[in-house]
DNA sequence: GTGTATGCAAACCATTTGCAAATAT
DNA sequence: ATATTTGCAAATGGTTTGCATACAC
């Protein structure tokens, strides 16, 4: 699925999702989510501010954070907390579903995926009465072979 | 392993790793490993703080912080952050290794094991030639079946 | 004796909050 | 018409930091 493609979809799926739970249809939310879904790969609130300014299209930090909630909760974006402080988003709707390794001397996050991990979510959930809304699964260390 | 006999060996465990990396072994480290050991479950560090408090332990937030590393890098120790900004610490050596499940709703925590697991990370690691220090899986969700 | 560790308080800074103005419905 | 959403700036609060003192080695 090309970007332009993704944009058109998720554009679509948010506009069900804020008609469903009757939050308006606020030019600033589509406007993120274009932002969001125009880039790959992770990004922070503050460079997503400095992004739509320098584009011109002005929306405060609290809107900011208000929309990725909203994104967050209908599964449009995704966030991380690695080890700062500073929270990191990702679209959904690019690579499919995948897990992080964070290399904590260099900060560098490399992506694997296991089929394997839907399954034990799966398990885990049926055994505990537990209805999942989203998982975080991350691999902390660094790079390099056994010695 | 009874909660005395843990303590007597996690204290050594800590002094080894403060031998090997040159560190001071100072009375106030050693007395804030031992409270964790002689406690059950979750804690903050403002928990911690006030009951070495009421034990007339006085620790400064600094030196506890401080501690909260050397334990977390020697394993003695695993940190969360769930929802909220407060991280949640546990000790290491209790009830094996456990995973998370965490109700969005009422912030309870579900543990829970799978043995596949190892095996996920064993994996990803050696197809990335990545040495893993440590992981966290945590699956966010609200208690119930499905309807 | 020397340099690391502690304690205190101030600084940090990403995120949250309060409120007035704007606007989607 | 009106209740939600936005923007701004100030507040929040867990964690970090700087520096003088204490102390492990």
């Amino acid at each position: 699925m090309s970007n332009e493609d993704a944009r058109s979809v998720v554009n679509q799926i948010f506009a069900e999702y804020l008609g469903a739970h009757a939050f308006r249809k606020t030019p600033e939310r589509f406007a993120i989510l274009d932002e969001i879904y125009s880039r790959d790969g992770h990004f922070d609130i503050e460079s997503l501010f400095n992004f739509m300014k320098d584009k011109n299209y002005r929306v405060s930090r609290a809107t900011l954070y208000n929309t990725m909630d909203l994104l967050l909760d209908c599964k449009l974006v995704t966030r991380h907390k690695f080890g700062r402080n500073q929270a990191q988003y990702e679209k959904t709707y690019r690579a499919g579903q995948h897990d992080h390794m964070i290399d904590t001397e260099s900060g560098k996050v490399i992506e694997f995926t296991d089929p394997r991990i839907n399954e034990i979510i799966n398990s885990a959930c049926e055994k505990n009465e537990f209805l999942p809304h989203h998982y975080s699964l991350y691999i902390y260390g660094k790079s390099g072979r056994k010695e």
